[in-house]
RNA sequence: GCCGGGGUGGCGAAACUGGUCAUACGCGCCUGACUUAAAAUCAGGUGUCUCCUCUGGAGGCGUAAGGGUUCGAGUCCCUUCCCCGGCACCA
């Protein structure tokens, strides 16, 4: 027998997939074409940053799985590949090194693309679209349009996160502890012009859509949570000096006896009016100032401070006067910018009035009467609580309280029920160079006007210098920068901001249906056959970010009548991650291994099986090499078991043999545990012990079933060395065989192993008949010497039989 | 603080709806075979303690800790501890 050589079978098979073009899928030419078992399995696109490692290892394998299960089970799969090529990490590269972004981000896409034909996965390569492909983003540029005409996307003056390091925006979902995401550069709030997708006017679809999912409980919590709605009030207070309205949201109007100050936000564009002509106005424009220039982090962490107006507002409730303060930790990007401050029931507001001496007026009383009043805020819900010093409103239970005040707020045109959002929109421009221009371009007599659909893509085009000075580096080309406007053709500027990456990530998958049309971005019958996602595979920490963002385009997408769909992934799995050195691994982190040497030593099917076997996909695991010796060890087995009964054990069958049993019983465990279970690392457990069992008696007369049987079975993880064997059983095309079925009647065995308990402990096991009736199990259990020995001439006070299980005599 | 997930041998981990002495499968380790030797390969052993008539056998204790439900709990309930992740000045 030769011995297994991955490194000559592997190419060798990789080959005839190619040729035989095994793992491509065409679209159905004509409706009556469509196959109903269609199935789109998707894995997160890659980052192209170089090469892969063990976490793309796990993810790609884990799709390739059940790629193949789903194929043999009798479905039309689609599995497409792509690259996540704009962005970031390629420009900073090619500042380090000198070259262009486009040439980088191109040598490792083909790096990875031939690691990834090493590994074996069964990709439809005819689907391949990255970002960064002028063909692509040309219809990245047409959705962005689209969603501006339909006002989903628009410009405002905004704070944002600015990361004087990159010199570029952050988003939300990218700024950590204060920090940003990247370089760990403590970020600043900045007012700049910025590009917006309004998500947050599909905060109640996002939460509504998600009894659609079959997704993970936790992910769903993460974007509830994200999402943040709150239901409250919304209450007006009056400046009676000024003629002025001042709006404010809280959950909490049992309270609003107790609202004895009021803050704005530093940034609210009411603070100049209100301070301007008071003896404060100096000190509000200077703690105005000094707020601006503080950090994020800084700003979170400090104690909390604030400057009087010399105005006041009334409280609508109380028909006092309260001092209106200006303070930072009042958000201008949450509410209307302005609260209504209840120090005690608010362990904020009461920090703030223990500083600056401000009133503390007690509204609400627990059930068990007046806690101590010297004790700080009183802000949790209790059981029976009760409001006092409120009026009319006076002791009622605070929820009936909070709605009758509401009511009366209403009934005086000073307030009404509302909800607020801790989302906010989505900011998507970049001052950066490798992105997709955003095509508008800015008129001096038009204002912004849409590049016209016949002009895209606009190219992005050629600079001297990526470095980012706080100015767009598009902005540096001024022949591509000044265009005639399309409207009135007057000079024109261009946009030079880029869009944010998670922008082309939010319809690839919609690209990958039909990556060839240059008509149309997709055409919506196709998308409409495959979509949506059947399976999608990628990290958890797209939670916020990339998953919210695509459901959110889908959205807005069918509601253009673009799609038919309004969910883009219908089932969802997260693998774990794979750390090293405690972090998880990735590329920024630098704590990388690749699978290329593996490959090398051990080969493809090792390494795919290995990663598997490790634990729990959804689990964390830590990277470590011992063991894949193991997998190695049982593939080397596998082949010389199958080799050797592919020789030597007779073709006919034995219909109840122990081998046949067993692998019976594995193809129900596999099966299950891949197709309903989703846990991958127990079928080759159970493939290890179905070989373990034919290695013991390799030229049985059932053992070629059984060796065909642990085969086909471990196809999916290692498809290479389970198509060489397969061969060599005399047969062919692994890849489009059926997959195995459980005879169901071997699995029932005519005997089984009866365990005996006395006092719930097991103190003997016989094998009996299936067929015995209880009162002889019980019998048979009695007779057992061992029982006997163990009843001590006790007496049975009660006997429970569990059915072809077991026998409990309880004394 | 709030919301999730998790704690099982020296290690990665099994045990799917409470029911076959919990620890499958693999790693590591130990013993043996083959070999001049090693590697590779193959065979066997491997939770812990106690006892016995000791090439074998019997029993106790063991799934973070404590309590509960049950004939029976790693699995269900309560309390506590620890680890990981998300959110956190969001009114």
């Amino acid at each position: 027998m030769d011995r297994y050589e991955p490194q000559q079978i592997e190419p060798k098979w990789q080959q005839v997939w190619e040729d035989e073009r095994a793992f491509y899928i065409s679209n159905p030419e004509s409706p009556e074409r469509a196959d109903p078992n269609n199935f789109y399995m998707l894995e997160m696109l890659p980052y192209p940053s170089g090469t892969l490692h063990m976490g793309h290892v796990l993810n790609y394998t884990l799709g390739d799985v059940i790629t193949h299960y789903r194929r043999r089970n009798g479905f039309s799969v689609l599995r497409p590949m792509g690259f996540d090529s704009f962005g970031l990490p390629a420009e900073n590269a090619a500042i380090r090194q000198g070259g262009h972004p486009r040439d980088i981000i191109e040598r490792n896409i083909e790096h990875i693309r031939s690691e990834m034909r090493r590994l074996g996965w069964a990709i439809d390569w005819d689907r391949e679209a990255s970002a960064h492909e002028p063909e692509y983003y040309r219809w990245t540029q047409w959705l962005f349009l689209r969603f501006y005409e339909a006002g989903h996307a628009y410009r405002k003056e905004a704070p944002v996160n600015w990361c004087p390091k990159d010199q570029t925006v952050v988003a939300n979902e990218y700024v950590i502890d204060g920090r940003c995401e990247r370089c760990g550069t403590p970020v600043e709030a900045r007012n700049m012009e910025q590009w917006f997708f309004r998500i947050t006017a599909y905060a109640d679809a996002l939460l509504d859509d998600h009894d659609q999912l079959d997704w993970p409980d936790r992910t769903i919590a993460i974007q509830k949570n994200w999402i943040g709605r709150s239901e409250g009030a919304e209450v007006v207070f009056r400046v009676e000096d000024l003629d002025l309205d001042l709006p404010v949201f809280t959950t909490r109007p049992d309270t609003l006896f107790g609202a004895t100050f009021f803050v704005l936000a530093p940034e609210h564009p009411l603070v100049e009016r209100l301070a301007a002509g008071t003896e404060r106005e100096a000190d509000v424009r200077k703690y105005v100032r000094h707020t601006a220039g503080r950090s994020t982090e800084e700003r979170e962490t400090k104690e909390k401070d604030g400057v009087f107006t010399g105005r006041y507002a009334v409280n609508p409730a109380t028909g006092e006067p309260i001092p209106i303060w200006v303070a930072d930790y009042v958000l201008m990007e949450y509410g209307t910018g302005a609260i209504m401050a209840v120090p005690a029931h608010d362990e904020r507001d009461f920090a703030f009035a223990e500083r600056y001496g401000l009133p503390v007026v007690r509204v609400v009383e627990p059930a068990d009467g007046g806690a101590d009043e010297t004790e700080g805020a009183f802000s949790a819900h209790t059981e029976g609580e009760r409001l006092v010093n409120s009026g009319e409103f006076s002791g009622l239970p605070a929820p009936e309280g909070a709605a009758r005040i509401v009511d009366w707020l209403g009934s005086h045109g000073r307030g009404r029920p509302a909800v607020s959002y801790r989302l906010r929109d989505w900011s998507f421009s970049r001052q950066r160079y490798w992105g997709c221009p955003i095509p508008i371009i800015y008129c001096d007599d038009c204002g912004p006007v849409p590049v016209p659909d016949e002009d895209l893509p606009v190219l992005l085009p050629e600079v001297d210098d990526y470095q980012p000075k706080g100015k767009p580096p598009l902005a540096s080309n001024e022949e591509w920068l000044f265009v005639p406007c399309p409207r009135c053709g007057t000079v024109g500027r261009r946009e030079a901001d880029t869009m944010d990456t998670f922008v082309d990530s939010s319809w690839y998958f919609l690209r990958y249906c039909d990556p060839h049309n240059d008509q149309a971005a997709f055409d919506r019958s196709i998308v409409d056959y495959w979509m949506p996602v059947d399976q999608y595979v990628g990290g958890i920490d797209h939670a916020t970010g990339h998953l919210l963002y695509s459901r959110f385009f889908v959205k807005v997408m069918n509601e253009l009548g673009l799609v038919g769909f309004r969910e883009p992934f219908a089932r969802l799995f997260h693998q774990g991650w794979v750390r090293q050195g405690g972090a998880k691994m990735s590329k920024t982190r630098g704590n990388v291994t690749g699978p290329d040497q593996l490959v090398e030593t051990h080969g493809a099917d090792a390494v795919r099986s290995y990663i598997l076997f490790m634990g729990p996909a959804d689990q964390d695991m830590e990277w470590t090499e011992e063991g894949v010796e193991g997998i190695a060890r049982f593939l080397r087995r596998l082949w010389r078991i199958v080799n050797e009964t592919a020789t030597t054990a007779p073709r006919e069958d034995l219909a109840d043999g122990a081998l046949t049993r067993k692998a019976h019983a594995t193809i129900a465990k596999v099966t299950d545990d891949i197709g309903r279970r989703f846990q991958f690392n127990t079928p080759i457990s159970a493939v290890m012990e179905l070989v373990n069992e034919l290695g013991r008696d390799p030229s049985a007369p059932d053992a070629r079933f059984a060796a065909e049987t642990a085969v086909s079975l471990i196809q999916p993880y290692a498809p290479h060395i389970a198509e060489e064997l397969w061969q060599r059983l005399g047969h062919e095309r692994l890849w489009e065989q059926p997959w195995p079925v459980a005879d169901e009647a071997l699995l029932e065995r005519d005997t089984f192993q009866l365990v005996i308990q006395v006092n719930g402990r097991v103190r003997d096991r016989l094998e009996v008949p299936a067929d015995l009736p209880e009162a002889e199990l019980i019998e048979r259990a009695k007779a057992s010497p061992r029982v006997q020995a163990q009843l001590d001439g006790k007496e049975i006070r009660q006997a429970i039989v569990v059915p072809r299980k077991l026998v409990n005599l309880v004394v």
